[in-house]
DNA sequence: TTAATTTCCATTGACACCCATAAATTCCCA
DNA sequence: TGGGAATTTATGGGTGTCAATGGAAATTAA
């Protein structure tokens, strides 16, 4: 496996630690490479758009630097970006157990409570509070629904093929 | 780790202590580097065009070196740009605990007080007065929400996969 | 001496690391 | 192919260690 995928819900405990599914680990272990979870650890920051949380290995962070490449050196606009792309970002180690800890902000951030649901986005995972995923899920596909009709209209006037699409 | 990343808040004392965040020490050790944080000091400047300070170890006194290179000597704007970055600079030794002292001509231009944060931008960090740095943050999130905005408009029609981010 | 640093020590609280258990999965061999 | 044995995961809890902080002692400056 070479990227994150499914979707895992895992119980938060008193002190704030999570099990990584395991699957999630492997992945980890290869992109951030050097053999082992050990060295980097998992870049862990707020979604900007939703009450969710991003997260990810070496290959995240190094997409944020590329971002960066771009602007000039001491700009302010630079200045600016580099906070809200390095400032909310959070190292989270991985313990013996395949577990890490949420930090207050960040369990602020995305509501979480007792439980947590890992959701994989291949190149990226995201962390949410299970209910509110489910909204968002739920929410997605109705907007997938949508866009397959517009594919789909014109081509075939009779309507959707039974079952479910892509 | 090999860049400064976060945000950590800490204790500014009676004598102008404050702990470096242990995360960034860490880079600084790695990066200064003379084998420890011991010989070179950190750079500390007033930020340009903010109430906060610049600091960073030998990579960041390179890149002012750089910038200044690129402009012609005995240019009026290469000694203008030379004052300005370098006459501010101070060098800041780390003692045995981990702290460094904040002189007075720092502390009132950041306005500084019982607390600092300290935030990384990758390869140098910056050091605000709590409250301001908030407010600074919540701009400058507003911001990188209207760049990747940018960057993803056009590429993708649909819009980018659930969620958000770099 | 007095004032202002810098070095050293002491406390505390968070967290990294260790061990233990239970459930689930994979493996193996009859 | 079925049933158990051996791993692996997920989870709970205890504990030692280190980072952050406050203050005293020692050193230097004025």
């Amino acid at each position: 496996m070479d990227r994150f995928v499914s979707t895992f819900t895992n119980k938060l405990d008193a002190k704030g630690r999570v099990s990584i599914p395991a699957g999630f680990r492997e992945v980890l272990a290869r992109d951030g490479y050097t053999g082992a979870e050990a060295r980097g650890g998992i870049y862990c920051y707020p979604a900007l758009d939703n009450p969710a949380l991003d997260a990810g290995g070496e290959s995240l962070a190094r997409k944020i630097d590329d971002l960066l490449k771009g602007l000039s050196d001491y700009s302010d606009e630079r200045d600016q970006l580099s906070v809200a792309l390095y400032g909310d970002v959070h190292i989270l180690k991985i313990d013996g157990e395949g577990r890490i800890v949420l930090p207050e902000e960040l369990r602020l951030h995305a509501k979480l409570e007792s439980e947590v649901t890992f959701v994989g986005l291949g190149q990226k995972f995201q962390i949410w509070q299970p209910e509110a995923f489910d909204r968002f899920r739920a929410e997605a596909r109705e907007r997938a629904r949508d866009h397959r009709r517009l594919f789909h209209a014109g081509s075939r006037p009779g309507g959707d093929e039974p079952g479910s699409g892509p």
